[in-house]
DNA sequence: TAAAAATACTCCATAGGTATTTTAT
DNA sequence: ATAAAATACCTATGGAGTATTTTTA
């Protein structure tokens, strides 16, 4: 079946005289005849009613007319949308993000993007950054927000706003009201923290800020998420430390307290495919670059370009 | 836009490789690529990411190629609707009919149809004989039941059962219980008739009946339908003569008796445009046909490529 | 008889083939 | 080093043009 053929019998449909029909369609009238047979021979079924003074439509052309502009309308439709969506103005994204995220700069990043790109469909999935990690090499997601110090080589990222770990103590105890603590100071509690099989980088995070402390205290292990990890404090299961912004999440019986020195940054990054990068992601990216100015002396991978 | 370029799009994504495509589609690799290359010159857009060990769809060849098998499977489909109505198993029939025929064989026959022919939808339009011979010449109707003695030549038709005018009487009329009436004897009774002008062709059935016999009794003229006459005749406006089947409508008060002498006919006809017969058409002629063989010494057309 | 569709032919644009080169793993 | 896509070039089918014939209202 050829295109062409389905465009002139649609015309002639509308002229239902082979001349004028030939001239809106800029050929002459031979050709347009011989295309009309064409059609029909491969159908195997008369269109048009035809003599020297009349053309009619048959009544299976009077259905397949119908049919015809379905597709011709559908065929510029089809580039049409293609178009769209290589610019970027319409589409679907997926877009993972972490538990403790949604106390982060995430949600403001998804309602400006869902703003100002409203013909792409955002699909958010709630998922541990290992995963994160995972889907994206496989390409299974668009973009992560995830907890990791180092992503791999194959993604780039842009960190987060700055988020600073603080200890997380239940309300009655006794060093909940001081104004800031000593890491060292905590060398006896009993910490809340996160298996390593079950959540690998908020894991790795923290003992990290142990080790660069040089203690290596008593560990109760515990839950995937930061939200549960500041339950368990608040009921009394031991202290832990935490981001900064988990005040947020306002969770009643929990004091958070920074601590004494420097500061201890967590990771935060969004990342996202080196490789592939469709229009909907850049302009992801545009609108979460515009929203985290660049921070001088945060340690996450620069954002455009690259390499480790 | 060249259809075939969307077909060897459709196959290529899903392949995600040139060589097997190309063989699944009978051509060579090298016009397939550039084939593609065309098919995204003309969009503008980029569909597949490819180099010599991946190829792989971009999210606008993904959105494109949800299109492209629409149109596909549609044209097909486009082809096969025409050919089915083209075969009379699918599409849609015009059939006119004048009141009085509900009581004579027109119900019959569109329900064989209709279970003959499941495929075709029946589109019933009560209108005068006139209105519809009219529509019939108009191409605005495929086939009507019309109760005229002779249709135009451009039409062909098939005459419907035989049916004799009768006298109608109402219940207390004198001659009511009589087991036939001679003609003349009504010569002073008030005719219930059809006024011309709204339905010329029960008014010349009747006239023509009653110049026959060589009366030319009182009319009051009323209504355009036979079932009508009948109502008035039981209400006591007059008698008048009527098709015998119309005892099949049950009208209480009104009697039916038969006329002496030789039978008058009724004229009563399936009528379609000579030059415009769809085979919905063809198979509709054909269970009317079969449901009606065709009587020796009815006055009608004959229905097959005859002439006046 | 005149307007319009169908035929007969000619031409060239392009779909598709063969041979080869380039590229990325 | 090798598999696969891209490039170069050639061939031939068929879409479109011109000239003419046929048809029917």
């Amino acid at each position: 079946m050829k295109l062409h053929l389905l465009r002139y019998f649609a015309v002639l449909a509308e002229e239902l005289h082979f001349g004028r029909a030939a001239e809106r369609l800029s050929i002459t009238q031979p050709p347009l005849s011989a295309a009309l047979k064409a059609l029909e021979d491969e159908l195997g079924v008369t269109l048009l009613e035809r003599n020297s003074k009349h053309v009619a439509l048959t009544a299976a052309g009077t259905a397949y007319l119908g049919e015809v502009r379905l597709i011709l309308e559908r065929v510029n439709q089809a580039a049409q949308t293609a178009r769209a969506v290589a610019a970027g103005l319409r589409g679907r994204l997926d877009i993972g993000f972490t538990g403790s995220m949604v106390v982060r700069d995430m949600p403001a990043i998804v309602q400006d993007f869902s703003r100002e790109a409203p013909g792409i469909e955002l699909q958010l999935r709630e998922m541990s950054s290992s995963e994160q990690t995972d889907a994206l090499m496989h390409r299974q997601l668009h973009a992560g927000f995830v907890n990791v110090a180092t992503v791999p080589a194959a993604l780039d990222s842009l960190p987060l706003a700055c988020d600073s770990f603080v200890c997380c103590l239940p309300s009655g105890h006794p060093l909940a009201d001081l104004p800031e603590i000593d890491l060292r100071s905590l060398s006896d509690e009993t910490f809340v923290m996160f298996s390593r099989e079950v959540a690998p980088a908020n894991h790795d995070n923290v003992v990290a800020l142990f080790s660069r402390a040089g203690i290596h205290p008593k560990t109760r292990h515990a839950s995937r998420q930061w939200l549960t990890v500041v339950a368990l404090v608040a009921a009394g299961m031991g202290v832990a430390l935490v981001p900064a912004s988990m005040a947020r999440a306002g969770i009643a019986g929990a004091r958070l307290v920074p601590l004494t020195g420097e500061p201890h940054p967590t990771v935060g990054v969004l990342a996202w495919p080196r490789a592939h990068r469709p229009a909907a992601l850049e302009a992801f990216i545009a609108v979460a670059r515009q929203r985290l100015p660049p921070l001088p002396g945060v340690s996450a991978r620069a954002p455009e370009g690259s390499r480790p």
